[in-house]
DNA sequence: TCTAAACCAGATTGACCATTCTGGATTTGC
DNA sequence: GCAAATCCAGAATGGTCAATCTGGTTTAGA
């Protein structure tokens, strides 16, 4: 990130056209958004866009970092104390991004957005990754609390729990992008967390349970 | 797909112009494609070019036509007649395709590319999202068989488990165009294989085996 | 009130690119 | 060998867009 757009992330007043401008880039990607669009949505004129940002590639990483702060608050803020357990947290984290690129029709700002830009500029690729790095973290660390509490699928660790989740995230974001429903993609990443908790070890648990026929599990209601 | 798309398909001269515009479009996108690049990668020129194809998007319906049906072949021919059995023949298509992705670090044409092309003809995504599906239904066809052969983990059914294998891969190529390692990406599809499969059922598989410690799983040689 | 700084909107610049045009070269059929 | 069709390369066209410029207007401070 440019210092400038360091600088206007922090500028309060600057958060309401860092706002529209993500919308706009979420929905209608990078090169598809033109500055004019920018300037109406967010009612401030090219000059003090220019001014604020720098130009059309800072504006969108201020945009970015914005969003990847955002997410990242919203993972650890729900993973680090989670009330109903660590599976249940995660399932509502990630049924709410899958609400929001559903909504928008627009997979994930940070990897199909982001990732046009990186043909320009590596680092943003860079960052895309390691961000995606600490959102699996905040997933592992939920993981492995549910690995204490067993809830956890004995046959993977967290880590590699963690990991398959980003990536289900991530198909997840792609399905969408090319107009997959919501119900189908609740339902997919249904299919993920089963087999991620103590269900999707389906003998085991069948043995340590008094009525077997109970296995199946509940679904998300959408 | 227009006529005139189709006829280019068709016309055995054209397999090579088209193959060196796929590589273009797959590793640069579409928008950074231009036709200058076109002409200089195929050795046709423009006026050809524009005769044979009709303009830019036509070209790019032929690349994406062709990408489409190779890789529906691909699948088909591994998973119909599966000779080391379904799992291994899912591993063996999943694994060429992470390689082809983490080549050229640019995901897949279809979902990527094409996702970008999406935004200006929506009849793209349909396309996109009903081969995703014929590739899922092969997938789940292979899972149909594992389930025969005790192979698949009973916490899932083909179905579903299809469905995660295709989401899975989409993640697998946000990541690589992302700059993710191949490495990385062959690891996690592993971790997403071992949980379809009888291994995901960890315990259950323990009370079949004469020597539990052998639960850990081949990993692939990468 | 006055002055200097900040702000505005529209016009302009400069670059890029898909597509078409054109006039000459090459091939093809007879 | 010749005429007609096909092909070629570079120039030209038209459009888009980021970024800058300009000349006038508003605001803020003393």
């Amino acid at each position: 990130m440019t210092p400038q757009a360091e600088i206007a992330l922090s500028d309060p007043t600057l958060i309401a056209p860092i706002n529209a401008a993500k919308e706009l880039f979420w929905r209608q990607g990078y090169d598809e958004t033109s500055i004019e669009d920018v300037v109406g949505a967010t009612g401030m004129n090219r000059y003090a866009l220019y001014n604020a940002f720098g130009g059309k590639l800072e504006l969108f990483l201020a945009v970015l970092e914005n969003y990847f702060v955002e997410r990242k608050n919203l993972f650890l803020t729900a993973l680090s104390d989670p009330q109903g357990g660590p599976m249940a947290a995660i399932r509502e984290v990630s049924e709410y991004c899958i609400i929001e690129m559903t909504d928008r029709g627009a997979g994930c700002l940070m990897c199909d957005v982001a990732a046009e830009v990186g043909r320009y500029d590596k680092a943003v690729s860079e960052r895309v990754l390691s961000y995606l790095e600490e959102i699996r973290s905040a997933d592992e660390m939920a993981l492995t609390q549910a690995e204490a509490c067993g809830e956890l699928n004995p046959a993977i660790s967290p880590k590699e729990g963690a990991a398959l989740l980003i990536a289900n995230m991530l198909g997840v974001g792609a399905l969408a992008r090319n107009g997959a429903g919501r119900r189908e993609l609740l339902t997919l990443f249904n299919s993920c967390l089963r087999l991620l908790g103590r269900q999707g070890d389906a003998q085991g648990l069948q043995r340590k349970r008094r009525n077997p026929q109970a296995r199946t599990v509940k679904q998300v209601s959408n």
